[in-house]
DNA sequence: AATCTAACTGAAAAATTTTTTCACTAACCC
DNA sequence: GGGTTAGTGAAAAAATTTTTCAGTTAGATT
């Protein structure tokens, strides 16, 4: 168990949830992903370690995980979207259009644009999704000669 | 009709595609449109063009749009999304949590951010999609006294 | 450790969303 | 105007998400 899944568990307990088998298990199948996964995705993964694991479990546990803010969603090409555990502060995601791995970026430097933009708009400036297409390096070693 | 509606118009009739009632409707709704539309948006103002619309023509016009680089997804706050039309170039969207409107936004400053981004991890950046979320002028006056 | 109890569970059913199928219609070329 | 074929809506099917509910289990109490 990393240390991300770890103060995972304890978070779910300082919030009073019960850390249950099944639980455990989305959590589990969510910290060892490199790539987004989609309800789907946890559900398969995640009978690697409850083998009894309900689909509606995972729905309640991811829904969990996002209003606690320990997930966050992250939009695939096209209308799909998956979910991957958030890390702490302000993180985007570069996807790899072809294998979906991803890893996170942080560091943006839209602060100066933003504040112009509010400027300009009237707009209050309250959050930004930031999501960046690429191909990883071994895709790219693969597919690009 | 506005300039954006009728040369869409002319692409579709550019690329081979009858320019039928259903689909006008489909457009007209969209090109009228201030926030982005879900299909069933988009399926009920359509039929104030056309009364007879069918909502399969709707997901088919989308998915031809979205072929044809006139429409992008907008992704809403939490897991829906919409469609908005597309104008030529690089835009984002400046979306109102509250009401929804959506402003264009060009001109963003992520280039050398972008460029730094793929040195540092090697992924070759192939594009992003940056979506800011906010209070709208109008919202502001309204809701934060 | 045994007991209690409410949070939690999975299965099934229901609701919703999206895709497929198909007989009919209408846009566009002549 | 007449023919052809892309395009249509309705209905059915498939896929996804939510609700319901009786049974189970985590964790507090003793």
């Amino acid at each position: 168990m990393d240390d991300r899944e770890e103060s995972l568990l304890d978070s779910l307990k300082a919030h009073g949830y019960r850390l249950t088998k099944p639980r455990q298990a989305v959590i589990r199948a969510l910290a060892t992903a490199v790539k987004p996964m989609t309800v789907a995705d946890i559900h398969a993964e995640g009978r690697r370690y409850c083998a009894e694991l309900g689909l509606v479990t995972v729905y309640r546990t991811v829904e969990m995980l996002l209003a606690l803010g320990q997930l966050h969603i992250v939009h695939l090409d096209a209308e799909r979207h998956g979910y991957a555990l958030a890390s702490p502060g302000h993180v985007h995601h570069l996807v790899c259009s072809r294998c979906r791995r991803i890893i996170e970026v942080t560091g943006c430097t839209l602060d100066g644009f933003l504040d112009d933009l509010a400027e300009r708009t009237g707009y209050r400036i309250t959050g930004h999704r930031l999501e960046i297409a690429g191909i990883c390096p071994e895709c790219r070693a693969k597919f690009e000669s």
